[in-house]
DNA sequence: TGTACATCAGTGAACGCGCGTTCACTGATGTAC
DNA sequence: TGTACATCAGTGAACGCGCGTTCACTGATGTAC
C-alpha cells in the first residue's frame, strides 16, 4: 500500500533503483525497436526521469547500450536453459544430442520471436574470451550461450558420442550454423520466408551439424 | 584531353551519369563506414553535387541505400566467382566439392576483408525468391551469391557426389554455416579473435558442412 | 534552318527533428562531532 | 540527540550537430512547327 502510494504520487526525489530501471526500460525499447531504439532520452522518458539522470549511472550512451545488450543476451541464455530443461528422456547419449539440439533450436526460436532482443544482444557483444569488467568472476556465467554450447559439446565427448579429435573447433561449426540461419531470417534475405520453409531450414541446419560433427 | 578538361574545370551543368556516380560514391563510403555511412548528404558531397541532386535519381534515402546495398552484394558475388575460377584440377567430383568450398571461403574472406561492404550488402537485402524490380530478368543473376550456391549444390547432385535425397534444404545448411561464421566475426562476439583462430573456425565450418551434406 | 517552349537536371536556402552532452542548479541523505 | 556540512542523485534549460526533406529557383537540352 505504501509502495503503491510512492510509485504513483509521492515518488521520492531519489529513485533508489534507477540503474536497473533504466536498463529494464532500455530492454523494453530494444524488444520492439532493436538497438537503435535504445536512445538515452527515450529510455529516460520511459523511466519517468529527466534525461540527465542517466549520467549518474552510465558514462554515456554507449555504456547504457552495452548494459541493455548484456541483458538481451541473458534473455537468450534464459530461453536456451528453459528449452534444455525439457530434455529428460532417453539414454545418456540420446540426451546429450537432444540437449545440443534443444539449445540450437532455442537460439533460432529466440531470434525469430524476439528479433529486437536478438539484434541488440549482438551489438557490442564482448568477445567470449574477454569477460566484461562488470561480470568479472572466475566461474563462467552459466547463462552465457557460448558457455552453454561448450558444455554440451564437452558432454558429447564425455559420453562417447563425439570422438575427441572432432571436438576442437566444434563450437565454431555449431554456433555458426545456428547463428547464420538466425541472422539470415532476422535481418537477411530469408526475412520473409513462410513458417514451413523456416522449419525446413532449421531441420537442415541441425541435421548437417549433427552428421558433420 | 577534352575529358580531363571537363572533369576538372568545365564541369557541365548536366552531369550525364549522376546516378551511377552517386551509387559509386555511396559504395565507397559503405566500404569504410558500413551502411550507416551511406548518408544522402555525404554521398552527394563525395560526388561534388548539391545534396538535392540525388532526388532526381532516387526516391529517397532508402532507395539510394538499396542501390548501394545491391552493388555491395555484387562485389561479394564477384569475389566468389573469382575464387571459384581458380578451381580447375581433379576429377569432376573433386572439382565440384572444391568449387563449393571455394565460394564458401570467398564469402568469409569477403566478410573479413570488406566488413563495411558485407554489412551493407545485407541491409534491405531482397528475399532470394523475390527479384528486385531493377533486376527483373528471367534468367537468374549469375553473380547472385545464392544463385551460385544452388548451382554448386545442383552440380554435386549431378556429379553423383551428393545423394539427391540430401539436396532439399542443403542451401540453408551451407549458407547458414558460412554466413554465421562471417557475422560472428564481423559484428559479433568473435570480433577480435586472432587469424589462426579464424582459420580454425573456417576449417571447422567447412568440414562440418561437407561431412554433413 | 530558326525559334518557341516544355521538360529535364541541377542549385541554394531553409525547415524541423531528435539526438548526445554540458551546465548550473536543487533536493535528499549520510556522517562527524 | 542535534547540527553543520559534504556528498550523492536528481532537475531543467541550453548547446551544436548532421540529418532527410521541401521549396522556389535556374541553366541546359530536346522537340514541334
Amino acid at each position: 500500500m505504501d509502495i503503491e502510494e510512492i510509485s504513483e504520487a509521492r515518488r521520492p526525489y531519489h529513485h533508489g533503483n534507477l540503474r536497473e530501471t533504466l536498463i529494464d526500460a532500455g530492454t523494453e525499447l530494444a524488444r520492439t525497436g532493436g538497438p537503435t531504439a535504445v536512445v538515452l532520452r527515450a529510455v529516460s522518458r520511459e523511466a519517468n526521469v529527466s534525461h540527465n539522470a542517466a549520467y549518474r549511472h552510465f558514462a554515456d550512451h554507449e555504456d547504457l547500450l552495452a548494459a541493455v545488450s548484456a541483458q538481451c543476451m541473458r534473455q537468450l541464455g534464459l530461453l536456451m536453459t528453459e528449452r534444455m530443461a525439457g530434455v529428460t528422456a532417453g539414454s545418456k547419449v540420446t540426451r546429450a544430442w537432444a540437449k545440443l539440439e534443444a539449445i540450437g533450436r532455442a537460439y533460432i526460436e529466440f531470434a525469430i520471436t524476439e528479433p529486437g532482443w536478438f539484434r541488440t544482444a549482438f551489438v557490442g557483444a564482448v568477445p567470449h574470451d574477454k569477460p566484461s569488467t562488470t561480470t568479472r568472476s572466475d566461474d563462467p556465467d552459466p547463462l552465457n550461450p557460448y558457455t552453454m554450447l561448450t558444455a554440451r559439446l564437452d558432454e558429447l565427448v564425455a559420453v562417447g558420442a563425439l570422438p575427441p579429435e572432432r571436438r576442437p573447433g566444434a563450437e565454431y561449426a555449431a554456433w555458426s550454423a545456428v547463428h547464420g540461419l538466425s541472422s539470415l531470417i532476422v535481418d537477411g534475405p530469408l526475412r520473409d520466408i513462410p513458417d514451413d520453409e523456416i522449419e525446413r531450414g532449421v531441420s537442415a541446419v541441425i541435421g548437417v551439424v549433427r552428421r558433420g560433427l
